[in-house]
RNA sequence: GGUGGGGUGGCCGAGUGGCUAAUGGCAGCAGACUGUAAAUCUGCCGGGCUUCGCCCUACGUAGGUUCGAAUCCUACCCCCACCA
């Protein structure tokens, strides 16, 4: 279990295959983003059927609401969801970073006025764990500590210090819930043990060091002494830093990183961001954009960005992207999307969200196949140029 | 015919003498969004220009009062309610 396969490599871009508990995910893989156990809008056979292979949820979110006693009792986060794929749950390390102005942070871990209803809900390495545990999700993350991308370097410093000392309490506490033990902590809860389905849960560590490559450098040394690992995350990216930034960290990071466990990159992205991660050896994404922006009226396609709400495509009959093999573009024109957003049918936000999602996923598949066939360097490059409108045609 | 109420920028609707090119909302237009506090948020929205400013034209129509009027007065036109 949790095994990764380099099937076939071309510079950095890897093609590969990871083994989960609830199956196999084929690499490069776009994953979407399911904060509450749904992603956003879209029916689960709508999210599988765009070629969804694993799905996110959230670990700070879930513990709000429903709370994890509850997902626990419905049978854990995949029966509770109804999704039989693979799932990895984010530890709330993201929250640190995006509820900056309602939470305080200290050794111990990190105290959150919830948005929701103001109480304090305190989120420790230990606590996360407890809580994903009991999600039940197939990858459990760190709970880390990210900073925005224009951090200091003493400030990325101090985040990426407090991630790897809470990566070994995270490590102990995931040990022992995996053990079978409560641990006996404050907030040890044996009681979830006994209701899990799934034999085996994974926790990835996540790398953390800001923009600066000696910190990211450091970061890494000082994860894998922690570790083994069965794959590693790249955090604190697409935080605020420029493009460039992010891929020169990519970089300095593509060949220290362990070859044979799959590397992901967390938050990220756009479609060019993935292409640009797969050239940089990255084997996994995540990002909320697809859906965000397919809510918002952004529609991404093979020859740019769409955005469906504007006034050109009124009669417009063409699909958002003739191109797209995805359920929204088979049959809905332009025109009719644009209705749907300017009346504020719920259903144009489904079907953008979902042409968005299966946008991503695609590009992750074509990367893929591109990969195995050893034709990456080409595929990327002209992919690239008709993306960002630069094609000579 | 009489009495009362009302006519404000595409629409609705504030505003009762200077701080009003005129609050709001809607519609319209443009943009942002990257491990989801987001079906959200931001900007523009009478015309023109050398657009952190200037010049025109504007609150039913026409006059008037006043240093100054969407705001006060007069006449007229139109709408609504009730009475005949």
């Amino acid at each position: 279990m949790f095994e990764f396969t380099v099937l076939r490599s071309e510079g950095a871009a890897r093609a590969g295959r990871l083994a989960l508990p609830h199956g196999e995910v084929l690499t490069p893989a776009f994953m979407p983003v399911g904060t509450y156990g749904a992603v956003r809008g879209l029916h689960p056979d709508e999210v599988e059927g765009a070629g969804a292979q694993i799905i996110l949820g959230n670990t700070y979110h879930l513990h709000l609401r429903p709370g994890e006693e509850t997902v626990r009792a419905l049978g854990g986060l995949h029966r509770f969801s109804s999704w039989p794929k693979p799932m990895l749950t984010d530890s709330g390390g993201f929250q640190v970073f995006s509820l900056a102005g309602l939470r305080t942070i200290s050794e111990q871990g990190v105290e959150f006025t919830s948005h929701i209803d103001g109480s304090v809900r305190t989120l420790t390495p230990e606590s996360s764990m407890e809580i994903q545990w009991a999600l039940g999700a197939d990858v459990a993350m760190a709970f880390d500590h990210v900073v925005p991308g224009q951090a200091s370097w003493e400030l990325a410093e101090q985040g990426m210090e407090q991630t790897l000392r809470w990566l070994e309490r995270c490590k102990r506490r995931h040990q022992q819930l995996a053990d079978g033990q409560s641990g006996g902590g404050a907030e040890g809860w044996s009681a979830a043990l006994p209701h899990r389905r799934t034999a085996a849960q994974t926790l990835w560590p996540i790398v953390q060091g800001g923009t600066h490559a000696d910190l990211r450098q450091r970061s890494l040394d000082g994860t894998l002494a922690r570790g083994p690992w069965t794959g590693l995350a790249i955090g604190g990216l697409s935080v605020g830093e420029p493009k460039p930034v992010m891929h020169r960290v990519l970089e300095s990071l593509a060949s220290a990183l362990p070859v044979e466990r799959p590397r992901y990159l967390m938050g990220v992205g756009f479609p060019d961001d993935l292409v640009e991660g797969i050239t940089r050896g990255v084997d996994l994404f995540d990002c909320v954009a697809a859906t965000r922006n397919g809510r918002h009226g952004s529609a991404w396609t093979s020859t740019g960005r769409v955005n469906i709400r504007k006034a050109a495509h009124r009669t417009a009959d063409e699909p958002l992207d003739p191109a797209c093999d995805c359920a929204t573009c088979a049959r809905f024109s332009r025109g009719y999307l644009r209705h749907l957003f300017v009346a504020e049918e719920m259903l144009g936000l489904r079907l953008v969200s979902l042409h968005n999602v299966r946008f991503l996923l695609r590009v992750a598949e074509q990367a893929r196949s591109a990969i195995l066939e050893g034709d990456f360097a080409r595929w990327s490059g002209s992919w690239l140029r008709r993306y960002s409108g630069q094609e000579d045609r």
